[in-house]
DNA sequence: GTCCTTTGGTAACGGTCATTATGAAATGCT
DNA sequence: AGCATTTCATAATGACCGTTACCAAAGGAC
């Protein structure tokens, strides 16, 4: 019983998606959204919660839509292989010009205090990336896939920084071919096995 | 004649690059530089014209303070030694604890559509850093001491890559120590000459 | 002391922010 | 048809945004 909802959350998931990936926490207003979307505030309000939660879901979303197929690129056998699948996929969904960057990063780099809260989680989300990386990597240690003197957690690192750095690049307006390259010399301490 | 200043324009300006550096443009508000100067609104309009032009003078302030040092370590001769010392200053400078990671990446990575232009001016300034570089290594490789394959852009550009990657992982609260490893990597495949 | 000029603080401007109170419209159940 | 329930659009909330009008305070020139 009750009326019928007359929009799509998850279209309206996804607008929010986009916009906060492009303007990210703070530059993102409820009222962008709302006129993405048609939905009024109210209509936001009781499906969501408030921003800030909607925020956190659409960052799920992400999480789920695009960092997925980057960490399946982990899955890959032999560790050179898998780090740069993962760093080429990456790429790719750094330079799609309806949303350039990532989500992670552009969403709050630095902030406001009313929004620290955003940016921490925003951090947290950052080490769970690397630290996938970094088992990753120990895994391949494990393995001797990977030379007995190299330290993953540095590794992982040294990756994560790449990604970020690409990231910031992306944003700033980088092609595929560019990072591409950035990528080649990233791992050219690596040679392939 | 008339009424002495009663403020120093120059703390204005540095608790202003102090703010911008740790929040960004849009995370600093107006009555967060009133709050840490005690100089009220007028005073500010009247010294330094409006919010984005104050910005950009305490940018320049940050660029000559901050980064004419590390870039004068391209000076060095050798390119291998310069762009060493030239990111393993900038790491310190990253980690300065009062303003973490980057003014010109904090200041606005992804922004709502009235910083646009504050964003684009900051891009600017990094790929003028990034040309910076370039014109290091083209040296370099003009005088032999660079291995004749080498392409200068695709080396500034993913050295500036990682630059910004510490940045990011300056911010979200990297030491000093890690990314000095972080270096050590990244510079892995250009053995000391 | 008197005038002029520059700086100071107060308080307001219109606009936008996130959030919510209110009541009308739409649905299913009886 | 009538009722309970859910969603909708309108509009208001108080707080904060960048910016400015206003006027008193402070100094030098005469």
């Amino acid at each position: 019983m009750g009326r019928h909802r007359q929009y799509d959350p998850d279209e309206v998931l996804d607008a929010a998606l986009d916009l906060f990936w492009r303007q990210g926490f703070e530059g993102t207003s409820i009222a962008d959204i709302t006129a993405a979307t048609g939905v009024a505030a109210p209509g936001l309000y009781a499906a969501f919660g408030n921003k800030e939660a909607l925020f956190f879901k659409a960052l799920d979303r992400y999480q789920e839509r695009w960092l997925a197929s980057v960490a399946c690129a982990l899955a890959k056998p032999g560790a050179r292989t898998a780090v740069e699948e993962f760093l080429r996929r990456n790429a790719k969904v750094l330079v799609e010009r309806e949303h350039p960057g990532c989500m992670g990063i552009n969403g709050a780099i630095a902030c406001s205090a009313g929004a620290e809260s955003v940016r921490l989680e925003l951090v947290r989300r950052r080490e769970g990336n690397e630290a996938l990386l970094c088992q990753r990597l120990k895994r391949a240690k494990a393995e001797g896939d990977l030379p007995p003197d190299t330290t993953p957690e540095d590794l992982a690192r040294y990756l994560q920084t790449v990604n970020q750095g690409m990231a910031v690049h992306a944003k700033g307006g980088a092609t595929l071919k560019e990072l591409n390259r950035v990528i080649d010399l990233a791992l050219r301490f690596w040679p392939a096995g």
